[in-house]
DNA sequence: TAACTATATTATTACATAGTTATATAGATG
DNA sequence: CATCTATATAACTATGTAATAATATAGTTA
């Protein structure tokens, strides 16, 4: 990590931000490598509509998803699909941190 | 992004969470990969005492800092270096999208 | 032991935001 | 035009948490 100022840093830290809701997760992980209207998500994901609705917008203006609309639908689109290497990242290390813990424990 | 439950969605949603705060990306650049002194920390970071004991406890909660107590210091690192990895990456989204608006603002 | 140093903890305040309910908008259809 | 459907927005409440001020802990030194 090249020295970033504390300007960038927070712009960073209000990317991570956008990831750090579980709902979120899930839309993106509801969402894949498809093209999803709303009702699709919330039906799948079962959130109510509008609670999808805005976290969608919240995502749509982080630069996470693209909006389309389409008659009156709106469908939406994942902008980079390397937003999932970094979520198995995290949970690599998730699963690597539980085992090692598993580990010690055994010891025990 | 294999098809997560809902429990390890949350935990991911967690991890990310403990990045979503600038305070805690600084120190995480000044801690680089070194071994620091919380008093070294917040001389450099410009935070008060206990505000960057909270964030380091923190941190070293989710796993991403490691303690190591000394005479009376105590002295943190960076467990996993690839943490540096998911912040260029996010670096690299943001500035491909700025370069991508100024583009087209150019053509205005 | 008293004073000093480094770090952690607690209580408090202020602010951000997730979820809900109700409503608005806007395109499609009868 | 009236109604229906899909999506978005607004107002509100509840919860989480960052920052601060004050204090505690614990090791060090005189």
């Amino acid at each position: 990590m090249k020295n970033l100022s504390n300007d960038v840093l927070e712009m960073v830290a209000k990317q991570f931000r956008v990831l750090a809701e579980p709902v979120r997760l899930q839309i993106l992980q509801c969402v894949g490598n498809e093209e999803r209207a709303v009702g699709e998500i919330v039906e799948r994901i079962k959130a109510s509509q509008p609670n999808v609705s805005k976290h969608l917008k919240v995502m749509q203006e982080a630069g996470i998803l693209i909006r389309r609309q389409e008659k009156n639908n709106a469908y939406y689109r994942v902008a980079d699909p390397r937003i999932f290497d970094m979520c198995d990242m995290v949970c690599g290390a998730l699963k690597k941190r539980m085992e090692t813990r598993a580990k010690v424990l055994a010891l025990l």
